[in-house]
DNA sequence: CCCTATTGACTACAGATGTAATCCATGAAA
DNA sequence: TTTCATGGATTACATCTGTAGTCAATAGGG
């Protein structure tokens, strides 16, 4: 279902994950300074959203309030895997180690997954 | 530098990463099974390839030979990169626990993935 | 030496995406 | 009550992507 979502887009749905229901307006207010969309962009934005069943729009008065269908964490889960997917058969190692080798973990980091880790491995007996 | 790659564009770079250089026949025989794309399509895809700087091609008599510039590691490390940036601020922490989530991580994966933490942390003494 | 199959170059064209502009209804302001 | 700003609906338009088709040169087979 719910069809990819793309980068501007994303953007969009990064605001109403934050805070919803909200106007277009507001959402374009909460994008201006970060993006400089014009509020007719976001308008479009957001009808392409509802058309891929990744946003619903309540009628409030005159104008709509737009919420998230889709959380972000499914989300997140759902563009993850497609990269996993993509890059090396749905495994997760080789992944983790291609983010350790472009800095994308500090010590915190490794010390969380380790945890995590554990954590994992536990659940699984 | 080099442009984002697209979904079928990485096809092309699978198998130039498997083996080259190539001639575009060669390459589209590769590929016949998987994705049934016509010599035209595939050399179309070769030329995108080459404007965006991701493959380089040398001549060979009356045709070319077709190379990667830039490695299978390069690219998925900057393509994870780009998704941790994206979904958790770069941290990468999340985007394992959401490959776990996704069923993304066997057993295997997560000793694998604990020996690697451990060499990490190593490392970064 | 001529014909044909192959090759690269260029063109095509629909659908997705980024980024709006236009149009029309209407509620608020004057 | 006329006017104008605001909102959704529709349309626009360049670029990117997926998937080819056309054209002209030419190397190889007969």
């Amino acid at each position: 279902m719910t069809r990819q979502i793309t980068k501007a887009e994303f953007q969009i749905m990064d605001v109403l994950w934050a805070e919803s229901p909200l106007a277009a307006s507001t959402v374009a207010e909460r994008l201006a300074d970060e993006t400089g969309w014009s509020l007719k962009t976001v308008k479009t934005l957001l009808s392409r959203l509802v058309e891929k069943g990744a946003v619903e729009h309540k009628p409030d008065g005159r104008r709509y309030l737009y919420s998230p269908k889709v959380t972000r964490n499914a989300h997140a889960r759902r563009a993850t895997q497609r990269l996993a997917d993509q890059l090396f058969g749905g495994r997760a190692a080789p992944l983790v180690a291609h983010l350790a080798e472009s800095k994308g973990l500090t010590r915190e980091d490794l010390s969380e997954l380790e945890a995590l880790i554990g954590e994992l491995k536990r659940d699984s007996d």
